[in-house]
DNA sequence: TAATGGATGTTCT
DNA sequence: GAACATCCATTAT
């Protein structure tokens, strides 16, 4: 199992975001390895997206996009979850890659533990279910994952049926069609895509 | 099966 | 003060 290179994320976003379903997430804590292979992501890319965190410019929340590509965004939403990404193109682009489900594959009881949660398919469905069962917080946010021994990506299972929908819980910017999931995986997320913008 | 609302905190206007 | 890249239980259809 091999790590993934930091030149694979130094491209177009949505491409990463398409080809970086299959990969596995890995997880270490205590000398202990969580892993999920991923079956849901979505881009979210700069500053012509109005859905994402970029758009409005660089701030103290958002800095970590702007930097060299490879690296996690982790970022608190809704006042319960943090959210992982994975930042994507050259260093002053802000570009990330949302991870909003994995398939668990090793350490899963010790992610049932974490999440509180007994059925598999719900441990990784949902980008703060993600974060939740694989111990994933703001003292991650601008970890190196090409080079970190505790959170880091591995080429894994090769996928051939990818869907491809606009993004979840995205108001703005649903002109976009940059959720990607693996079609018929019962571990992706029950997310509703965006209505795209009406055309009368 | 669809729609609603509560928990909860950070960020930006 | 409003908005928010969520999740889940509860209620209505």
């Amino acid at each position: 199992m091999s790590r993934i290179p930091r030149s694979f994320f130094e491209r177009y976003t949505p491409q990463v975001a398409r080809e970086l379903l299959g990969a596995r997430l890995v997880r270490v804590t205590d000398g202990r390895r969580m892993a999920g292979v991923i079956v849901e992501t979505e881009a979210y890319r700069g500053r012509r997206d109005p859905a994402s965190h970029a758009y409005r410019g660089k701030s103290r929340r958002n800095e970590v996009m702007y930097g060299p590509p490879g690296h996690a965004y982790v970022y608190f939403t809704m006042g319960m979850h943090y959210c992982l990404n994975i930042t994507t193109e050259p260093k002053g682009i802000a570009a990330a890659v949302l991870i909003r489900a994995v398939e668990p594959v090793e350490g899963v009881e010790e992610m049932a533990r974490n999440r509180g949660v007994e059925d598999i398919h719900r441990l990784g469905s949902g980008p703060g279910n993600v974060t939740k069962a694989m111990r994933i917080d703001k003292g991650l946010n601008g970890e190196d994952i090409v080079r970190s021994k505790g959170l880091f990506l591995e080429g894994s299972r090769r996928i051939d049926k990818v869907g491809v929908t606009t993004r979840v819980g995205v108001s703005a910017g649903s002109a976009f069609r940059w959720r990607y999931f693996v079609r018929e995986n019962e571990f992706v997320s029950k997310g509703k895509p965006s209505k795209p913008p009406q055309n009368p």
